[in-house]
RNA sequence: GGCGGCAUAGCCAAGUGGCUAAGGCAGCGGUCUGCAAAACCGUUAUUCUCCGGUUCAAAUCCGGAUGCCGCCUCCA
């Protein structure tokens, strides 16, 4: 089936067409590094990891690039408090924020670039900019000149006139038109700098999504994407300072997430609810936190909570329980040569293979991870009729079924990122996480269900029960085995 | 003021013209179990915020009302 994409740019979905035949660039603005990443910046890279991992999985050649931001006001103040480099803080908040992502399960992306890497592509940007007169230097600064490039509002439908009419914008003596943005500024003093033509400074913002693009994706590429508040003004800049300079359009799909929200309100440091990835982790496993994200269609908003991540984090218990009886069922029935499968049998075949189309086609429609997960879960039901319920199956069928299940959950974790984890090391670290969690003692809950196994064995239900109920004060639930007891976190 | 989005069960959340309105959580009944837990089976929206309209047919398209939210200033 065809890649449908919903392009803000056109508020429609499209059929993805790539400039090259098979092969897809796609360019997505990534952090500033001046600080830890929270929920927000995980949900925007789990969004476009997924979209990387589906393109690939399509079959297409996928350079995906991500941008780290590590010139900016905001690098600048943080050094200046901490009395370091910019460079110590920007090279200090990548390193997090490459341990952030790799604990979600995140795919590195084909390249991150750097802003202050690529100096002299912003110049030669610029300076292209301002021989076509659409950029004027004054006083060490250099503006794009919005009213000279007219198409300027396209992708977020903005009007130029209300714009300026609205005025909110800030009052700056140096422009020519209060919408003018800054592509290159003069350097304080004390600032760091490079030389440009223009006198020692820096890049604005926007220039280095439009530099490093055309950099390593060329002048007109397929995907670009980040989150809903860089439509306006980011992308409009980037669209505006590239297209004026090339006189092609930047990139003919448009991708943006919704926000995270926290108890519906607006994340932010002045409402003191930033929820940073690092310590999230600590409260669940990474996959909690991609499951929740992946639960929800990535445009809509999606409200963060504990409850809701305590939330997914049952829906994950839930698929990885199917995943560790299946493993243990394929772990313990021997491989026969030739399995005499009966209609039965075939039509958990046939429904196995029709969630994985099913699978497909959802992400195939504009990336629907939710819809996607339905599949996911339909076939952790399957898998589970097989394992336990369908006592009467033979275990050479069980078998063949099991592993044609294995295949499928492999391309589900394959393209979603989550079930990635041996089963059994999900639920050591889950339980660990559970455990430090609420302060409660393994080796103490381990030696009370020693002791319950001694009691159940001489039959003593009582004591066996009046143990259970201690434990479960304390969350901790058993699930009697027939030769152990293992023990989780409610 | 300008631009845009959302409203589906107790909760979260897919579905955007037509088969029984996915899936998860929670609840209830059953199977299994010493009892549980997990799992499985069954059940839980005659209906998709409200009011009109188009259509043989609408949660889905159009118009209106109400409510909530985002962007327009750094932001994923």
């Amino acid at each position: 089936m065809p890649q449908k994409i919903y392009n803000t740019k056109t508020r429609k979905k499209e059929t993805l067409q790539p400039v090259s035949e098979g092969a897809v660039g796609m360019y997505v603005c990534g952090i500033t590094a001046y600080d830890v990443c929270h929920v927000g910046h995980a949900r925007a890279a789990v969004v476009f990891d997924v979209v990387f991992r589906h393109l690939k999985a399509c079959g297409y050649n996928v350079t995906y690039v991500k941008n780290f931001t590590d010139i900016d006001d905001k690098i600048i103040d943080r050094a200046n408090r901490e009395g370091v480099t910019i460079r110590d803080i920007s090279e200090r908040f990548i390193q997090m924020h490459d341990e952030d992502m790799a604990a979600l399960n995140v795919l590195k992306p084909t390249v991150t670039p750097k802003a202050t890497e690529h100096m002299p592509e912003m110049i030669a940007l610029i300076k292209t900019l301002e021989e076509k007169g659409i950029a004027y230097a004054v006083d060490g600064d250099v503006y794009f000149s919005v009213k000279d490039y007219p198409p300027y509002g396209g992708l977020s439908g903005r009007n130029v006139d209300e714009m300026v009419s609205g005025a909110r914008v800030d009052i700056n003596d140096k422009k020519k038109n209060p919408l003018d943005f800054a592509l290159w500024k003069k350097s304080k003093e004390g600032e760091p700098f490079w030389e440009s033509p223009w006198g020692q400074g820096r890049p604005g913002w926007h220039i280095e999504c439009s530099a490093m693009s055309r950099r390593y994706l060329g002048e007109t590429f397929d995907i670009h994407g980040g989150g809903e508040d860089l439509i306006f003004p980011h992308h409009e800049n980037e669209i505006a300072q590239s297209q004026a300079a090339s006189g092609k359009p930047l990139a003919n799909y448009w991708i943006h997430n919704g926000f995270v929200k926290i108890n519906a309100e607006k994340m932010s440091k002045s409402l003191g609810n930033i929820f940073p990835v690092r310590e999230i982790i600590r409260q669940y496993h990474p996959e909690v936190l991609r499951l929740f994200m992946l639960q929800s269609h990535y445009r809509s908003p999606v409200d963060y909570s504990d409850a809701s991540l305590a939330e997914a984090r049952t829906a994950l218990v839930r698929g990885y329980t199917a995943l560790q009886q299946m493993k243990e069922t394929l772990s313990r029935v021997a491989v026969e040569v030739s399995v005499k499968l009966e209609k039965v049998h075939q039509t958990y075949l046939s429904k196995l293979s029709e969630m994985q189309e099913k699978f497909d086609a959802a992400l195939d429609d504009d990336f629907n991870t939710a819809q996607a997960l339905g599949c996911v879960f339909e076939a952790a039901r399957l898998v589970n009729q097989i394992t336990t319920a369908e006592k009467k199956m033979p275990a050479p069928v069980k078998k063949v079924i099991l592993a044609a299940a294995k295949t499928g959950f492999a391309h589900f974790s394959d393209v979603l990122g989550v079930f990635l984890s041996d089963p059994d090391v999900f639920f050591d670290s889950d339980r660990t996480i559970e455990v430090a969690k609420r302060s409660l003692d393994s080796t103490k809950i381990e030696a009370l269900i020693a002791e319950r196994q001694k009691a159940r064995q001489d039959k003593d239900w009582q004591r066996a029960d009046e143990i259970r109920q201690e434990l479960a004060a304390q969350h901790v639930v058993l699930k009697d085995a027939a030769d152990k007891t293992v023990w989780s976190i409610e």
